[in-house]
DNA sequence: CTGTTAGCGCTTTCAG
DNA sequence: CTGAAAGCGCTAACAG
C-alpha cells in the first residue's frame, strides 16, 4: 500500500509547478492547452484525487451540510434527510447526517463536531420541547457557528422569533390540525379524541393547539379528559387506545398526533371489535408513504418533509450577507382525504 | 464575524506553546494540572474548536464512514442508514450519505468525493445491475479506495468473490425468497405468480431465484409468464397488477418482490373486486414498518437492514490487517407470518 | 513536563 | 502563462 500520490507527485510527473497543477484542478484559471493536457494525464496516470482537508484549510467553510435529527428511521425523518441530501448535491455540498436521539448532550456534541468540520450550515431538525435551556443552547449553538462562518437552521420546529440569529423553516403545523379537525367535525363528530404526543414537544402541542382552536371555533368546550399525551409511536397508540378503551371518556372520532398513533390505535380499535370509520372515524397527520394502506386508507394531514429539508439547505447556502442569515420560511400541509373518516350516524 | 480562533490564538492567551495546547486538547499525554487548567480555560473563554482538516491533514484518514445509496426515503435504505450512523457514532466516526440515483455516472462522482474526503470506509448499500461495467467500475473503487488507506464495503448486495479487496455483508435474500414461497406452497397454492423487480437487478434476480428454487423443490415446472418484471414501487405493483388481472395468467397466490409491490398489487386486487387474501394469497419482501398495518397485514420476508448497516461499519473500521478488508458475512432473513395467506380452498 | 521546529497538501500572492 | 514561496491550523519529533 504505497502512499497516495500528492500535488507534488502530480506536478513532477507531469514537469510543471505545484502552483500550475493547482490551477488546472480549480479550472478557473487561464492554463496552456498543452500544459493542462499534461497535467491531466499525469493525475490520471497517477489516480490523484485532491485532498479535501488540505483544500478546506484554506477557505473558511468545507462544503458540507450537517443535518442532526433525533433520528433517521422515521419517514418523517427520512424525508427530511431525502429533501437536505437533494439539495445538498444541488449546491454542490457533500451530506454529514447525525442522530442526537433527542439527547442534549449528544446534541452538544455532534454541533461541535459540526463546528470542526467547518461545516457551511448545521440543520436541526425535528420538534423540540423548547424550554430556557433549549433556548439558551441554540443561542450559544448560534452565535458559535455564526462566527466560524456557518448557519443554524432550525427545521420543521417553531423559529425562535425574528432577532434571533438563524434561519427556521416551519410548515403549517398548527393549521393543519385546525384542518383535520374541522373535518372531523364537519362529518357531525363532537366526541374527538385527541391522542397526541408528550407535553411539551412543539410539533404535538401545535398540533394539540389546532385542535383546540377548531373545536373553539364550533363554540365547542376542549373537554381535558379528551387529550391524551404519550409516546407517539404505533405502539403508544395502540396502548393507549386500549387503556382510553378500557376506562376512557365517550367518543366517535380520534384526531392522532401523527400516523405511527394512527396506525397504533386503529389496530386496537379493531382488537376491540370497533370498525373503523363505521363505528369510529379517525385522521392522522404526516401522511407516511403507507398511509394509503392502511385499513382502512388513512385521512392524514401532508407535511411537506422534502420540501423543508430542501429549503433549510437552499437558505443556507443562497442567503446572502442582508439578510445574514435571519430568513424565515413557513411552509404549508393540506389534508389527504382518504377512507378513515364517516359522517356521524344519526 | 471575527475570525475564528486558531490554536495558536488559545496558546498565546494561555501563556503557553502550541504544542501544548495541542497536548491538552488530546488528552492523552502528561500535562501539568495547572497548565491544562489555564489552556481549558483560554479554550472555553475563545470558544475555540479544533480545525478538524488541519488535524486530518496528518492522520491518513479522516474519521468519516461515507454511506452511498442510491436513495434515502424507502425504509429499506433508511434503515440500513439508521445502522451505519449508529455504529458509525459508537465508533467515533461521522458519517456521510450521499445518494446517487443508481446513475453510475453520479456514483464516479461520489465515490471520488468520498476519496477526497479521506473517508475511513465507503459503504455502497442497496443491490446493482451486475455486468462487467459494475465489475470493473467496482475493481476501479477499490484499487483507488485501497491505497488511499480506506476500504470499500458492498452492503445488501453481492460479494464480487473473495478475491476481491473488498468488505462484503449480504442477507440471505434466496434463502429469503425461498421461505416466502414455500410458505405460499405449503398453503396448497400452485398458481403463484412472481410480481419481480427489473431483470437484471441482483436483489430482484435472487428473489426470483427463490422463487424458482421453492417451485423446483416441489417438482413444479417454472411458467416464465407467471413472472412479471418491472418497476417495484407500489406504482409498479399497481400497474402491473391490474395489467395482469386483466390479461394475464390464472393464479391464485402472489410473491411480490417487495412490500410496495405488494401495497400495490393488493390495491389493484381490491379495486377489481379480488378480495385478499380469501380469494388471492399474497407475500411481500422486507417487512417495512407499516407491513402490519397493510389490509391484511402482510406476511413478508424480514431483513435485517439495520444489522447490515451496522455491520458493514464494524467490520470497516475494526478490521485488522491479516483479513485486509476482505471479509464476508451473510446475515439472515426469516418469514414473519400475518393475514395475508390462506390455505387454498378445496 | 514544555517549547521549537518541521512539515501535512494545498492555494495564493507576488514575481517573472 | 508559469514558478517560487508563504502560509492555512495542527501534530509530531526533537530538544531541553
Amino acid at each position: 500500500m504505497k502512499k497516495r500520490p500528492s500535488i507534488k507527485d502530480v506536478a513532477e510527473r507531469a514537469g510543471v509547478s505545484m502552483a500550475t497543477v493547482s490551477r488546472v484542478l480549480s479550472g478557473d484559471y487561464p492554463v496552456s492547452g498543452e500544459t493542462r493536457a499534461r497535467v491531466e494525464r499525469a493525475v490520471r496516470e497517477l489516480d490523484y484525487v485532491v485532498n479535501a482537508h488540505a483544500r478546506a484549510l484554506h477557505g473558511a467553510t468545507s462544503k458540507v451540510v450537517a443535518l442532526v435529527v433525533a433520528e433517521v428511521v422515521t419517514p418523517f425523518f427520512a424525508r427530511i434527510a431525502a429533501g437536505v441530501e437533494e439539495q445538498a448535491t444541488l449546491a454542490h455540498r457533500l451530506c454529514l447526517v447525525c442522530t442526537t436521539h433527542a439527547d442534549p448532550d449528544r446534541e452538544l456534541d455532534v454541533v461541535r463536531l459540526m463546528r470542526e468540520q467547518r461545516a457551511d450550515a448545521v440543520i436541526l431538525a425535528g420538534g423540540v420541547v423548547e424550554n430556557d435551556d433549549y433556548r439558551e443552547r441554540m443561542r450559544g449553538y448560534a452565535q458559535g457557528l455564526e462566527n466560524a462562518g456557518s448557519r443554524l437552521v432550525l427545521c420543521a420546529r417553531p423559529s425562535l422569533g425574528p432577532d434571533f440569529p438563524a434561519i427556521s423553516v416551519e410548515y403549517e403545523n398548527v393549521g393543519g390540525a385546525h384542518a383535520a379537525t374541522t373535518h372531523l367535525l364537519t362529518a357531525g363528530h363532537r366526541k374527538i379524541l385527541m391522542v397526541a404526543g408528550p407535553v411539551g414537544l412543539t410539533t404535538s402541542d401545535q398540533r394539540v393547539e389546532g385542535y383546540r382552536s377548531a373545536l373553539a371555533m364550533y363554540g365547542l368546550p376542549v373537554d381535558p379528559v379528551m387529550i391524551s399525551h404519550g409516546p407517539w409511536d404505533r405502539d403508544g397508540g395502540y396502548l393507549r387506545m386500549r387503556a382510553l378503551l378500557e376506562s376512557g371518556p365517550e367518543f366517535t372520532a380520534i384526531f392522532a398526533g401523527n400516523d405511527g398513533v394512527a396506525a397504533g390505535a386503529i389496530a386496537a380499535l379493531r382488537e376491540a371489535g370497533r370498525r373503523v370509520p363505521d363505528d369510529v372515524s379517525i385522521v392522522g397527520y404526516d401522511d407516511v408513504p403507507s398511509a394509503a394502506d392502511f385499513n382502512p386508507p388513512l385521512t392524514t394531514v401532508r407535511v411537506p418533509q422534502a420540501e423543508l429539508g430542501r429549503t433549510a439547505v437552499r437558505l443556507a447556502t443562497e442567503s446572502s450577507r442582508e439578510t445574514s442569515g435571519r430568513e424565515h420560511v413557513m411552509l404549508g400541509t393540506h389534508l389527504v382525504i382518504r377512507d378513515s373518516v364517516r359522517p356521524l350516524a344519526g
